[in-house]
DNA sequence: ACGTGTCTATTCCTAGTAGGAATATACCTA
DNA sequence: TAGGTATATTCCTACTAGGAATAGACACGT
């Protein structure tokens, strides 16, 4: 991605993304409530980066002048600036738009099905469903809480998708289940 | 995760993988080789490893015996030994199954969306669409090189579920495709 | 025969990322 | 008032990404 000097990572412009959803408030946020918002909301599209990592993002955009520190006497609270959401429209429209990156430890395993029993297989996919299902429920609950107020519509969208890809996952993999049902 | 020194990563199992599909061929593959296959194959379900890790792999997985070069005067070939298919079994049911991870910059940029117009992120979600199409396109090849062999059934059968993603997905994207016609 | 290009094969380097541990303060509660 | 939990940030280390560099082999046209 030859990362050069100026360029910024993926997940910094996903953090400026939070911050931008929050410009309203005057306040700002701190990175740890940056990191709660991420796992609350980015992480079912995006990783949810380390707490060590958003603090060094905050770093980076900081010195982009992207955000600013909110003069606080306490801990460190950051704003997106105008530039910063110039440049985060920029980057919406013009930076390139790679191609989704899955790693399914699940599907993983299942590949190298013949060195197990059908029966190992298919309890390892209930397992999964069970994981599909609880994750499904949070998401939901994600999506209960955004409404569909203007501010939150894109926002709600992706929640939209988000459940029906959880959805169709689960009908995929229940259907796979099945399946290995009819083997030796 | 805690890598503790003996510790193997996900990326080093799934290499193990692709060469116990591999093991009746008494040659072995070159790092190469396996780089290529993994593209092939293992790209769909797990970031297919840089070049340069796949040999960083190899090492470690040569270090812990489960793998050995076969005597080759041209370039290091490697076989899955008796131990490593051990162990990669005791792996595949007794290691931790994490939960899939996704980096969706098309998710990512419409979560986003309020910073642009309805059209921009429809024509997004448009090249998103060709992109899947492309994609699975590719896969579907790898599905009819498949069949239905023994060796192979659950290989095909990932593939199938993979095809299912991608249909599913673009069900999905084709949906907020509509949506976002009906906004302001 | 000769340069150019592509394929095979591997190593190296650098920057990015993960993620636990460490530190420290504040607040709540048993 | 000790101990747990939440807030807030930094540090360290190992892992990962991915391009660049190197180098031999083979092919193809001139």
């Amino acid at each position: 991605m030859s990362m050069v000097n100026s360029a910024l990572s993926t997940t910094a412009y996903a953090l400026l993304g939070l911050l931008v959803f929050d410009r309203e408030n005057p306040e700002g946020m701190t990175g740890y409530e940056l990191k709660q918002r991420a796992d609350f909301t980015l992480r079912y599209y995006w990783v949810s980066p380390a707490m060590s990592q958003i603090y060094t993002e905050l770093r980076k955009l900081s010195e982009a002048e992207f955000v600013e520190t909110a003069p606080s006497d306490g801990p460190a609270r950051y704003r997106v600036t105008e530039l910063g959401e110039e440049q985060l429209q920029t980057w919406l429209f013009h930076g390139e738009v790679g191609f989704p990156i899955l790693k399914h430890p699940v599907a993983l395993r299942l590949l190298m099905g013949r060195l197990s029993t059908p029966e190992q297989l298919g309890s390892m996919l209930e397992g999964h469903l069970d994981d599909l299902a609880a994750r499904r429920a949070d998401l939901q609950g994600v999506r209960d809480m955004l409404g569909d107020e203007h501010r939150v519509r894109y926002a709600a969208m992706v929640a939209d998708w988000g459940l029906a890809y959880y959805d169709s996952e689960a009908q995929i993999v229940a259907g796979l289940r099945e399946r290995l049902d009819g083997m030796d």
